[in-house]
DNA sequence: CTAACTGTATTATATCAGTAGTACGGTTGT
DNA sequence: ACAACCGTACTACTGATATAATACAGTTAG
């Protein structure tokens, strides 16, 4: 069963439909989650996050779109992953992550030496 | 003259104004923008853009209350910053910057030393 | 079989971001 | 003084996001 339990909506960080789609990448890329687990059902998972069965159904729909899952009217849903696409996963989800930032600190005017000190400091903090 | 010559406002990097007042805080600590510097008129920064006035003024209006832009009616409007200010901007910038980079990478699974390279080597592409 | 669950679809409502148009009064250069 | 700017304010509209309340048909376990 693919888990929820680090998985908070946040305000300001997009449509929340949006971040079910990368929770739901993010626990593929990082094994958390293999090919033929289960998906939680639309009303399951609403009541679980506090939110419309509507907004899940469109998260769900979009990786089914996506190919990353598999839906049939009635029965229930199931991850559909191959070991490609889960590197794939991972590497597209690392790369736009760190891309935004790197051009951030670059217009700031941040050296790359100053970057990556200060990327080393908040690795090690919790 | 606070410049925005290489402002582009990007689909899915959240609202216009936020972007704008993003940019502008960035223009300031990275030194291209100093204290008493003049901002471009509403009018004149939403042709530029090709967006609405509305949207300029939202975002003006933001800087104004965070202290870091001076408006009066029927002037024009400067920014109003402090050397310390412009190291705060910085290191807020900086770091709001990496710390969502870190947490997406730490939870897909990368090590420190994949994650440091990784960032390394998007540095360096142009 | 059948009851309980599943995915799917529809309609209505509320809020927010952004657009569009207009208006008013203050500042400034000539 | 006066024209050309400026900031500010207001209303109305659109589209996207999210909620809410149902409804229907397929599946699956007891």
């Amino acid at each position: 069963m693919v888990s929820f339990d680090s998985f908070k909506p946040t305000d300001g960080a997009g449509p929340i439909y949006v971040q079910i789609v990368r929770h739901i990448k993010s626990e593929i890329a990082a094994g958390r989650t293999e090919n033929g687990d289960e998906l939680p059902s639309r009303r399951v998972l609403s009541a679980l996050l506090g939110i419309n069965p509507n907004t899940i159904q469109k998260a769900y729909r979009i990786l089914e779109d996506e190919g990353i899952i598999n839906s049939h009217a009635g029965a229930k849903s199931y991850v559909t992953v191959s070991p490609e696409l889960m590197e794939a996963l991972k590497a597209e989800l690392a790369e736009s992550e760190l891309l935004s930032s790197v051009t951030a600190l670059k217009k700031v005017g941040l050296t790359k030496a100053e970057a990556m000190e200060l990327f080393e400091k908040l690795w090690e903090r919790r």
